[in-house]
Parts: C-alpha cells; structure tokens; sequence
DNA sequence: GTGAGTCCTAATTCT
DNA sequence: TAGGACTCAC
C-alpha cells in the first residue's frame, strides 16, 4: 500500500524520490519494505528514497544538526544494557532490578511525552516518580557529558529543536517533502509530534494504521494518534481498506471473531476472496521439544509433499527464549531455518567489546565505552583505580576518558595505575589515528589485534575449535562494516547500536523464526505459532497489568499473517530452572469459532500413527518427484 | 588487581 | 541448569 503510494509519487512526477520518506517501526519492516520497493520500482528511479525507521530518522537529523543539539560529532548511542548500566549507577547501591526497571520505564515515558527533568519533577506525585525525575535529572546530566543520546532521544531531540527552531522546520520539510508512516497505531507521542513538525500545516504525509495492530502500548504507542490525525488536518482523507488480500477466508474469519473480543468504536470486517483453505490445527503437545518435533516434522512433509521452498513457512513466538526448542528439532531434522530478532550475535562479550573500542574511537568522551574497552582485555585496571578515576573526572569537570589524557590528572594515581592507563591512552591516541583512512572493517581487525583482545581470547579458550567460533565472531562483525567505507566507526557503531536486535545476516530460503511482535507486516503462506499457553500468551506480566486486549491483537496480528495455512499449539507442561509447570491452553484458543479448527490429542499412539504416515507419504512425494 | 570458588536469580515484546 | 554477581585468598 505505502510502496504503491511511492510508486505513483514518483511516477507522475509530484516528488522526486530523494524528497520522500517512509517509515516504519522496525529495522525488519524497513527492510522488507525497501525490498517491494526494488522489486516494484525499475531502475534508477528510486534513487534517493528513504525507507527507516523513526529512529534511524531522528539519528540521521541529530547526525546533521548536532551541534544545535547541544552534541559533538561522533556522539554515541547509548543502547538499553548501556542506560540500564547508569540508572542502576545512580540509584542506591543494591537496588532491586524491578526498581531499575521501575525507574528506567518512567523515565522513558517522561522523554516520550516530550517532558524535561524539571517538568517531569513538577509532575511527580508518588515518591517513585519523584526518585524517576531526579535519577532523570542525573542521568541527562551524565548523557550530555559523554557526548551521549539514548533511543529516545533520538526522537525527543528532533522533536524539540524543530518545535522551537521555525527555520529548522521549514529546511527539513524542504528536505522531506513527502513522509509516508506505516503502522500509525504504533506512534508514541514523541513521534506523532516529529510526524506533525515535519509534515507541517500543508500536510503532505500519507498514514497507514491498524488499531486492531496496536502492540506497543508498552513503549509508549498511542493509537488515539490515528484518530488524532483527523482533528489535527481536517482535510485529511480517509480510505478504509477492508479487503485482505492476503490471508484465506477461514484465517480471516477466525481472526474476525478473536478480535471482536476486544473493545471497538468502529467495527470493521475484513474480507477476502481468496478460497477457504484447510481449517486451523490446534495441537496439544507434552512439552516444548515435543511441540518443536511436531513442527519440524510437518514443516519437513509438508516441504516434501508440495515442493514449498522453506521460506514459506514462519514460526511465531510471544518471547525470544521459545526459540531455543524450536532450533534444536529444525536441526535435528535437518531443516534450514533464520533466526530474526533475540540479541545472540551483538549481545556476545568479544563483539560488544569491540564496539566499545569503535565506540571510544569515535567519540573520546563516552564514559560507558571506556569503561568496557579498559578493561576489554584486562590490563591491570580494576575497580579501585576507576573510582578513583571517576572522581579525578568529575573534579576537573571532564568524562573519565579524556581525564586519562591529562597528565596531571594520571600523576596522583599510584604508578602502576598510571601506567596502565597511560599506554592504554597511548593506544586509543594511535588507533584513533589509523581510523581516520582505514576501512571500517580494517578498523575492527587493527582493534581487536592491538587491543589485545584477540590474544586474551584466545587465552580464555580451551580449544582450538571455541576460539575460532569467537574469532568468527569479530571477523562478522567486519564483515558487516563491508561496503560501508564512508562511514566513520562512530557513525556505524550508532548504526548497529538501532540494529542491536536486528537480524544476523540476510535470510535466504531458509523457514523463518521470530517473535510476534517483529511478525508485523509479513506474511507467509504456512504459520505455526508456538507456546499458545496461559501466561505465555497471553503472557502473564500482562494479565497482571491489565493489558489482555494488547496480547489478543498480538495474536490477531500473528494469525493474519497466515496466506494459506495456520497451527496453533500448546504444552501441558514445561520445566523452568528446575520446576516443573502445567500449563493451561490459552484462553484464546477459546475464542476461535470452532467451525474453522480442527483439535489434535497428544496421544501418543495416534502421534506416532501420524508420524508414519506422514513419512510414507512424504517419500512417495520424493519418489514421485525424482520418477517425475 | 586478578582469578577461583560460591551463591543466587532467572524469561516479555523493539529501538 | 547456567551465567552473572559477590567474596576471599594470593
């Protein structure tokens, strides 16, 4: 729909593409997005065309406007681990990790709706809020001294100087001329505020939203914003899409009936005229692994039955741990699959210390990179002369890292401390250096040799083969920095800061795994969605809070991403650190008009019937195919 | 300052 | 059960 949209923008010469923008909510979203576009728009027309996300967008804007922004070139992005790291700094020592949380989620809801320290303070009523807004004064306090912005910042700081800088807003909408968002319901104030700035009074701007899609109330997002668009630009029109031309009418009525659980002021059916299709399985399983087995094995005949290519099929999951069991049957059975989303790659030790390295090369000022490259590897600095450190810094007014650059400040340390940091000094001086004309994926070699990191890797390793896995690691990490040489390591490690949850690597045709959440605006011809238990789905934190209609339009949205066919199953029981769980099915499998499913046992003895022939059938495809 | 040994907690979802 | 945080000896 968006890409059609641009298609004709372009097309009948209203915006030339460098002028139009479109975006997305997730860095999976852009992707696929930017890949119809290649697909839909021949040669070199699209050229110019920006498809991101709303951070990405917010990053590209404070990467041109820093200095307005109070920011230094090569700024760094503080991701969720690194603002978690300072908030529990600046709350008492030993604070529980659900008053971190507490805390931290405050402060971003304050950020979102667009409120400072001293505005958040005055709003404060519970003595929860009133801790949040003085950890929020400090924490913005040590942001701006490490040359730093956090996620939200990336939207809070656009939104702020366009608001108060007339001239600012008038060159950036000469820059964006036309802003394309796709799934409105997901804007949280913030963005709904930039959408406003950017698109200004004329309000060339084209929204597409869902509120049965709504699934990020949890950071934020308002689907109001939907509503409040009409109010906001009276002229606007509005063009109700009820056909989908996706799903086949079973999956679309089984999702119509799901959702009219949930509270509407405007009701909407969708239709399709695809055929009916086969009715919905719903499978009981023993456990996890067993699920897992189930899955793959249909996935396996199915693939074998009717030559699908693996890349038809997606299993869906409400969090990211679920899957471990699924991995572990796919690769027993021998099936291809890519794993979306889950923090496996960037979240290894040897890569985050090589970002840090890029990270304190690009900006000398970033406390929470030098606090993990001093000690990646270990160098004969512990915590005894960083606190001492610290506190040399915060007297003379400057962050730790360029404190170690002032001679003075190394002189009252004991020698041996001394020492240490000024040859790591020395070291980031020379990579610094290098990294003005070496390839970003050079950079990431010269660092991990130089740094010593590659060699305490090694070290730590006990054979051969684990190290060469972590060395793998690294070698990735440049390998995603290829074709990037413009770029400073700076710039590419705020990029891959957005990324962090992204995926590893570009799926081929491979079956696809991912949460529900990152499902958003795919589709697939087969879908299995995992883990239909209560408390898993909907998950139990959000019963707790009260937010039952979020999870049943999560799984509205998993099922209509289902073109032809859709599983839905459940464990009885399942085992966590040691306990064994019953589980109950999901009091949305209930939900479902029971004229589009078909209920499967786990009997054991009709499971393993099943299985045979299942295999048999499968062969004869196989030996049809090779007779064929 | 470092490393070995022990205890404790852990699993939403994305940028 | 595992991985991270904490403690103690060197």
């Amino acid at each position: 729909m968006i890409v059609e949209k641009i298609a004709h923008l372009i097309a009948s010469n209203r915006m030339p593409a460098k002028r139009i923008a479109a975006i997305t909510f997730t860095n999976k979203a852009a992707k696929e997005m930017r890949e119809r576009v290649a697909k839909r728009i021949r040669g070199d027309a699209a050229d110019g065309l920006t498809i991101c996300t709303f951070h990405a967008l917010g990053l590209k804007f404070l990467q041109i406007e820093h200095a307005k922004a109070g920011l230094r070139r090569g700024f760094s992005i503080f991701d969720a681990d690194d603002s978690t790291a300072q908030i529990k700094d600046l709350l008492p020592a030993g604070s529980k990790p659900d008053v971190i949380d507490a805390v931290k989620g405050l402060i971003s809801r304050a950020k979102n709706a667009g409120l400072s320290p001293e505005e958040a303070m005055r709003e404060a009523r519970t003595p929860r809020e009133i801790e949040a807004a003085t950890v929020y004064d400090l924490y913005q306090q040590r942001l701006s001294s490490f040359n730093a912005v956090d996620f939200d910042d990336l939207i809070r700081l656009p939104v702020q100087l366009l608001e108060a800088d007339e001239d600012m807003c008038l060159a950036w909408r000469e820059r964006i001329g036309y802003l394309l968002v796709d799934e409105c319901q997901d804007t949280n104030d913030a963005q709904y505020r930039l959408l406003k700035a950017l698109a200004g009074p004329r309000g060339l701007f084209t929204c597409v939203g869902d509120d049965d899609q709504s699934i990020y109330a949890w950071r934020g997002a308002n689907p109001d914003n939907l509503l409040q668009l009409g109010s906001d630009y009276p002229t606007l029109r509005i063009v109700k899409l009820e056909q989908n031309y996706r799903c086949s009418n079973r999956v679309l009525r089984a999702a119509n009936t799901l959702i009219a659980n949930n509270p509407h002021e405007h009701l909407k059916t969708l239709w399709s005229d695809q055929p009916d299709g086969e009715r919905i399985r719903i499978w009981e399983c023993r456990d996890a692994a067993h699920e897992a087995e189930k899955v793959a094995a249909e996935i396996q005949f199915i693939a074998a039955s009717t030559c699908a290519p693996w890349s038809d099929f997606c299993l869906l999951f409400r969090g990211n741990f679920q899957s471990r069991a699924l991995e572990k049957a796919l690769q027993l059975q021998r099936v291809p699959y890519h794993l979306s989303g889950g923090t496996a790659f960037l979240d290894r030790g040897e890569v985050k210390d090589v970002l840090s390295w890029l990270r304190l090369l690009a900006n000398p000022d970033d406390d929470a990179a030098f606090l993990r490259a001093v000690q990646a590897p270990k160098r004969e600095v512990g915590a005894g002369t960083l606190a001492k450190l610290a506190e040399l810094a915060a007297h003379a007014h400057m962050p730790m890292a360029r404190a170690i650059e002032n001679v003075g400040a190394l002189k009252q340390l004991p020698p041996r401390a001394a020492n240490a940091l000024d040859s790591f000094a020395t070291l980031v001086r020379q990579l610094r250096a290098k990294s003005a004309h070496a390839t970003p994926a050079e950079l990431v070699g010269e660092v991990a040799e130089r740094s010593g990191l590659l060699a305490s890797v090694r070290a730590q390793c006990k054979d051969e083969a684990s190290f060469q896995r972590r060395k793998a690691n690294i070698d990735e990490l440049a390998g995603w920095f290829e074709g990037a040489r413009n770029a400073g390591p700076g710039e590419l490690a705020a990029q891959l800061a957005l990324l962090s949850h992204a995926d590893k690597g570009e799926p081929g045709n491979q079956v696809r795994l991912m949460s529900l959440h990152a499902a958003k605006g795919l589709e697939f011809r087969y879908v299995f969605i995992v883990g239909m238990e209560d408390g898993t789905l909907p998950h139990e934190a959000s019963l707790d809070e009260g937010r039952l209609d979020e999870e049943r339009r999560l799984l509205y949205v998993g099922i209509t991403r289902a073109k032809e066919r859709l599983w839905l199953s459940y464990s009885k029981r399942a085992e966590r650190w040691g306990e064994v769980l019953r589980l109950k099915p999901s009091r949305f499998l209930d939900e479902l008009p029971a004229t589009e499913i078909q209920r499967d046992g786990a009997d054991p003895v009709a499971d393993a019937e099943n299985k045979k022939a299942r295999a048999d059938a499968g062969f004869a495809a196989i030996r049809a195919l090779l007779d064929g």
